[in-house]
DNA sequence: CTGAAAGCGCTTACAG
DNA sequence: CTGAAAGCGCTTACAG
């Protein structure tokens, strides 16, 4: 008898034929694999010699069905309608592949969600919520509420975002107050006086920024100067067109705190359009630190959220729930990374 | 009786909870449910709507046990250790999105294989390709022959890639030739005499386009200088030290075909630490087409590749393959989109 | 240490 | 048009 060739060992066998091959019950192979202390020793080295020869993997629907899971981890983008974030923004995107790349080492399946969720009652009876093992928001969007509500009742839940007040959900973020008031000391630094602020604090992670910033120009005694603050959207196109119209009015401004990168090179390249140099007349930091901040012309000044890190996080602190560890919460600290953009030669 | 609360809403039902309630049989149900014409179209109504009212939503996994299938599809990303492709490029993010986004809408969870695939036999004894419905591969790395076996022996499978010889898979891609034809051409147009071409043609899709790099510069009569061709990796870091290395040589050029945004990006910031202006003193082409290439400054000309209907396409033809349909290959037109970085005032 | 049996929640061929 | 029964491939409480 000469062993199959290479192509008829694919025809997949099931676990009643590997008992079959060993002498032994489904049962047997079921705790073997799983190493149970059951099971006797040699048996098990026997179970895991012929699951090897014939290639038996284990058929995880059925698994699953048994074990009454998915092996599912859903994962909500909620993007803001208003500040008109897409999936393309490379934030978004960085972090779907952080958190796939974990997932996948953890031995979860993703599933992306992004209809925008209106209510947490809705998003409840849907088939992502409902089958899923865990969830991971990334953003709070404008219904912080609503998640409240979700955190109560769905599967085990974590949220990128804001450590808001009243928060009953778990959380994985960076200080954004601390970000936000990172960037402007550093301009401040830079001798630029007036520092406009580019995002719209409608959202609580710029709300926060946008605390920072203000506590930043404080404690220099600068006083608050309501028409540099521009709630510029996410989305690129019109980021563009509320930028140049904040500049045909020819503001006078020494530097700006934007809160992404993308914005950040919006308005890099409407200043130019205006004749103004970066970073010579007006030094510019961005937000996130995507990866190629650090590549664009002139490089990104940003505030860093270690994007990879935080998906790491967001899958630990989910899969932990999942298993029903009680896992805290973590604000990671927001770190200044300087470039070209924000050297200002005041 | 007043209907239960909200929350109490939530408890699950399954199939045989709902048939109790619409005083029929399981078989009934599962019928109703799929709009089986056996059924009674009342008996459908009540179905439906009992369905809506007690929030019923299957069991995808006990369904698909019984179907025999899986519902999830495998991305591979064929990452290039020798041309350091790595998943935070861009180009892999948006395609990630793109087919993630087109799974969601079909209904099919996402699965992604990040390892190296050595060969397929390793590949097919995974459960990652064992239990997944249909394959996207995203390149073909240096494995191309592999690629035909596994397409003999695996689920349904379709590739993104070049379109090479003695090919036996189901592919989607774009026009290598002519994109680093027409990429060259721009440049001759633009009144470039010394054209570089950045990028490793050991890659199948990279080789096409050096062949179309070629060609064009043919047409006008140029002869090929080997000394312009230069082996850029995906990487940033390493694709900067390339290329440094090469401008350090002062080599006398006025156009750079670059094989991805990420490398014009690197090789214009280079270029200009150099005191070479782009696009006045040399003009540069990228490829692709990323989100960000738009954004840059200057903006980046480039290959469009359209990630986005490129995404789609391969869910179209994998889904499509996986109900049996024979689905035919895509190879779509490369497309030249004119921005800043090209526009050389010879 | 091992096995027979029940059951996870569905679908469908078969019978009526 | 509807239902009873078998079965998808696993795991585990129970019995030995």
């Amino acid at each position: 008898m000469v062993s199959s060739s290479k192509t008829d060992d694919f025809k997949t066998i099931d676990m009643q034929q590997l008992a079959d091959l060993a002498g032994v019950s489904r049962s047997t192979i079921s705790r073997g694999l799983s190493d149970s202390p059951l099971v006797n020793e040699k048996t098990k080295q026997k179970i895991r010699e012929l699951a090897l020869k014939h290639n038996y993997v284990m058929n995880e629907t059925a698994r699953n069905l048994r074990l009454q899971k998915s092996n599912i981890i859903c994962m909500v983008l909620m993007l803001d309608a208003v500040a008109e974030q897409h999936t393309s923004d490379p934030f978004f995107l960085e972090m779907i592949g952080s958190v796939a790349d974990s997932l996948a080492i953890a031995g979860y399946d993703l599933l992306l969600y992004h209809e925008p969720i209106a209510s947490a009652d809705d998003f409840r009876s849907s088939r992502a919520c409902r089958q899923s093992d865990g969830i991971i928001i990334i953003g709070q969007g404008r219904i912080h509420e609503e998640l409240n509500l979700l955190a109560a009742f769905a599967p085990p839940i974590v949220v990128w975002g804001a450590n808001v007040p009243g928060r009953k959900y778990r959380l994985v973020g960076s200080d954004n107050l601390q970000g936000g008031a990172l960037a402007t000391r550093h301009l401040m630094a830079q001798g630029c006086r007036r520092i406009a602020f580019f995002g719209d604090r409608e959202l609580p992670e710029l709300a926060l920024r946008y605390e920072g910033y203000q506590q930043a120009l404080g404690e220099r005694g600068d006083s608050l100067d309501p028409s540099l603050e521009l709630a510029v959207p996410f989305e690129s196109h019109h980021a563009n067109a509320v930028i140049e119209q904040f500049l045909d009015k020819k503001p006078k401004i020494e530097g700006i705190v934007c809160c992404s990168d993308l914005i950040a090179m919006s308005a890099i390249a409407s200043l130019h359009r205006h004749g103004i140099r970066v970073p010579e007349d007006v030094a510019v930091v961005g937000y996130d630190d995507i990866d190629i901040a650090s590549r664009t012309h002139p490089a990104l000044t940003t505030i860093s959220q270690d994007i990879r890190r935080a998906g790491e996080l967001l899958v630990h602190k989910l899969t932990g729930a999942i298993k029903g560890k009680r896992m805290r919460d973590t604000i990671s600290t927001a770190t200044l990374v300087v470039r070209e953009s924000s050297l200002h030669q005041g």
